[in-house]
Parts: C-alpha cells; structure tokens; sequence
DNA sequence: GCACTGACGCGGG
DNA sequence: TCCCGCGCCAGTG
C-alpha cells in the first residue's frame, strides 16, 4: 500500500539536483501525498529509501537541518551540504539553509513528468 | 485493535 | 524569530 510512496520517494529523493536543498513536505507533494511529509522522513532515517539517496539535502519546511539525530555526527549534514556549496547558519534552533537561494524550487511541470512518470512505471 | 512515536507542517501569539 | 498546540499518518509493540 503505502510501498509504493516509498518507492515514489526514492525516485524524487534522487532528483533532488546538487547544491540544493528540499524540504519533507516539497518530497511529499510531488509524490502526490501532501500529508505524507513525516513518512518521508521516517523513510530516510530507516534507510527505507536507499542507500544512494543523497539524504542530507532533505530538511524540514524552516531550512532547519535535522542534525545528530539522523547522521554519524550532529555536523555531518552541514559539512556534506557546504562540500556542494549549499551554506548553513547556526540558530537557535540548529544549523539552517536559506531555502530562498539554495532551495529546490519546482515548476507545475516537474510536478507533472513526476505524476506521469509513476503512472507508467505502476507506482 | 490500541497506544505510542517521530529527520513534519502550519497557524497563532 | 521563537515557542506552542494541533493535525497527520505509517510503523511498531
């Protein structure tokens, strides 16, 4: 059932372009599953996707990334992200990217060869 | 079936 | 900006 928003996931998660960053919800929307942003995140952290799925450049709605509590170490996220030229300033809340520059910013047709593509692939 | 548990999101204060 | 509460939903025991 739900298999298929994994496999769904992967495939989006892979097409994340290098040097940007996405967000759990964006993932779950072009999945087509809007409400489904914790599973993405669920996924990731279970290795459910993957392993060639370049998880560090999923970070939640704010650009905050998730750190320790998914990576060997609390700065190993941050330091994969600026290697790609993506830079992350620390807050309150931990270390964040602007979205507004180095966030993926889709197209209604990227959403749409999405849509298509699973069509024809059965997912 | 029931009760937690999250790499979440959004609106409000 | 930060913090809080509520809604959401698949996994897990």
């Amino acid at each position: 059932m739900s298999y298929d928003f994994y496999r769904r996931a992967a495939i989006v998660c892979q097409a994340v372009p290098c040097g940007k960053a996405a967000t759990y919800g964006q993932i779950a929307l072009l999945c087509g599953v809007p409400k489904n942003a914790r599973q993405v995140g669920y996924a990731l952290n279970k290795g459910r996707l993957g392993e060639d799925v370049p998880a560090h450049r999923i970070v939640n709605a704010k650009g905050i990334l998730s750190g320790a509590a998914a990576f060997e170490t609390a700065d190993l996220q941050k330091r994969l992200l600026e290697k790609e030229g993506v830079n992350a300033v620390r807050t309150p809340m931990g270390w964040r990217v602007d979205l507004k520059k180095d966030g993926w910013h889709n197209t209604m047709e990227d959403a749409l060869r999405f849509r298509e593509l699973f069509e024809e692939l059965g997912i």
